[in-house]
DNA sequence: ATACTATTTAGATAGTTATCTAAATATCTA
DNA sequence: TAGATATTTAGATAACTATCTAAATAGTAT
């Protein structure tokens, strides 16, 4: 795992403000724009981002793209941190 | 805690360098500075934004100014990230 | 005081990233 | 197939960050 791909994703509020919103449920690409003030094309850069950092996953369903949190990513991330601090 | 500062303080590898010099002991700006291939001016930036973040912390010590890592801080992250995926 | 060592601050520049508008792609429906 | 909707890609620009050199600050020692 690349942890550095990992924070450089994490370390911009739009981003965290994605991941917000992805844990309480899945959206598309749509939906979590309504959330922002940012283009959809900002919003796609930033869902890029997310996705090749592996903190989310995408899935087209039919018209739509349905982006969701992949939290087996952040469990490793959480404990290569601990185990950072740890020794 | 602004989590935002701290992943941003943690993206990149130089910083990351420097935290995991500062695992095995406490060092000098001129130690950790012979680690890397960056002039001291450079160190000495990275090592604000690990400060700013409040990574690390800093004493002067006569000439020398030692910096030492702030575990607490990495706890604080990871129990952040924990609770994070966790819900 | 002066010289010396350790580190930081200031200011400039190059590289990276976030954002936008315009255009393209993919899918659905009539 | 044509039109509508959802999303991405392309290309440009502004903002941010890392890096450097030169100069400043802080402390020690002569």
């Amino acid at each position: 795992m690349v942890l550095n791909k990992t924070f450089s994703a994490l370390s911009d509020p739009n981003r965290q403000k994605i991941l917000e919103l992805l844990k309480k449920r899945d959206m598309t690409a749509g939906e979590i724009g309504r959330n922002f003030n940012i283009t959809l094309p900002s919003l796609s850069h930033h869902l890029n981002i997310l996705k090749s950092a592996d903190l989310v996953t995408s899935l087209r369903q039919g018209q739509t793209i349905i982006y969701s949190l992949n939290l087996s990513v952040f469990e490793e991330v959480s404990k290569a941190l601990i185990k950072f601090f740890k020794k």
